[in-house]
DNA sequence: CTCGTGGCGATACAGTGTATTGAACGATAC
DNA sequence: GTATCGTTCAATACACTGTATCGCCACGAG
């Protein structure tokens, strides 16, 4: 064989300094990439990439795409700040919805794993165990099923009201601009719609209400149900 | 040329009968494939191939698989039976969730692009202005904003709660069992887990619990829901 | 018969998740 | 010191996705 040409032969591996890995190394470069550009960002090259790795590299330490997304969501649950054992129950309660609410804003492709797939993670079980353990033991919840009920009650109206709102922000945004002058955004189709008349009420909505923005919303939903889930365990 | 091997050769086009296509075909093809095989099944190949066209052939009718998509949901949205007009608010609330219930569990996938996108869509329109005019004019909530206070938490809890049901029942039907047998499902995994002490009401919840089953459940909450909502605006 | 024209299929491209393969490395055995 | 082995990772490959482009073929107008 001759020997021409060796100078620009393709330079031997020389590995541009493989970064030792690790799950959570992994985890945290597919959390940073899905904060900044939604979860569409996150791909197993791209996450490889911001690691200076080959795709395939990630295989050694994650068996499969969606176990990754797994270990993401929980990783949010751990963010999610607990009440101190012993508060009283609504104020706990209370409490684990805006932690929850902030986590989610945080990272606003959480609600679109929520319940996609089963939280099982270490981080959720103590979510999910705080949650129940504001409740029990109190006497208005005598059996655990009061427990269930209750907190099942709460934690549906937090997953959709945050979802809900993620989903609006993220439409304002995607517009670029507010709630107010959302109706010129969605233009003449929505002007369309309503000038119809076939949604009188919804119509009345978008013009006349204050458009109370979503923290007081929340609030005020949250309280709903708390007041009911109080009222109905409350015998006086 | 030779022309021998004539009569093997691939037999020019002869459209196999090129069926008439419209959106409406085109959706509720794709609707089929995705109540059989879920989501996933929907790939614009797959829905073109149920409908004996090539794949380009439906961007005569759709934009992009968004709108699809989009689409898929409206037609859902269409299927939600709503309550006649002037029935009392919380009988109509309660028809109009349920209806959303048994619509969400025709179509697993609805919930799954529930949210996902903003509904604008003529049918999830007239959804939306029936659940508004259920409390618009009623003395307890005087104006729009009561209005939509209201029905935002409503909206918020069944979307949660729908959503977590789905989840759960494909879950179980991944597993092939019941919520009873589930602590065996998921196996030595939560077997260690509770067995650590650290979630004892988890445990608590595993194994003493009644295991309401979701009907009943989502019936529980939205009595909670729509008793706070009561308390709070009947002034007595 | 000829000539657009427009609908549609084939092809192509960039991207995805993942299976398989093969090469390079460190450690161990003689 | 050399040979062998097992591990570690990169390269390649495959099936699949959504969509842009191109070119063919049937049909209607002149």
């Amino acid at each position: 064989m001759s020997n021409e040409l060796v100078w620009d032969r393709p330079e031997p591996p020389s590995r541009p300094s493989p970064t030792p890995l690790s799950r959570d190394l992994i985890v945290s470069a597919a959390i940073r990439l899905a904060d900044e550009g939604g979860l569409d960002e996150v791909s197993l090259r791209k996450v490889a990439a911001a690691l200076n790795a080959g795709p395939m590299r990630l295989y050694g330490y994650i068996e499969t795409k969606d176990e990754l997304l797994d270990l993401m969501v929980d990783d949010v649950y751990g963010e999610i700040a607990l009440p101190e054992p012993g508060t009283e129950w609504r104020a706990a309660l209370t409490r684990i919805a805006h932690s929850m609410r902030t986590a989610a804003k945080r990272h606003p492709w959480f609600v679109d794993l929520l319940g996609g797939r089963p939280h099982r993670g270490p981080n959720s079980l103590t979510y999910i165990e705080a949650t129940l353990a504001t409740l029990d033991g109190k006497p208005e919840f005598p059996t655990i099923d009061h427990v269930l009920g209750a907190v099942s009650a709460v934690m549906a109206f937090v997953h959709g009201a945050v979802r809900n709102e993620i989903t609006e922000a993220r439409e304002e945004q995607a517009s670029g601009m507010t709630e107010e002058q959302w109706q010129a955004a969605s233009g003449p189709y929505m002007q369309r719609m309503l000038a119809t008349g076939r949604f009188p009420t919804l119509a009345k909505v978008m013009y006349e209400a204050e458009h109370t923005s979503a923290g007081p919303l929340f609030d005020i939903g949250l309280s709903y149900v708390l007041d009911g889930i109080a009222t109905r365990h409350t015998p006086a």
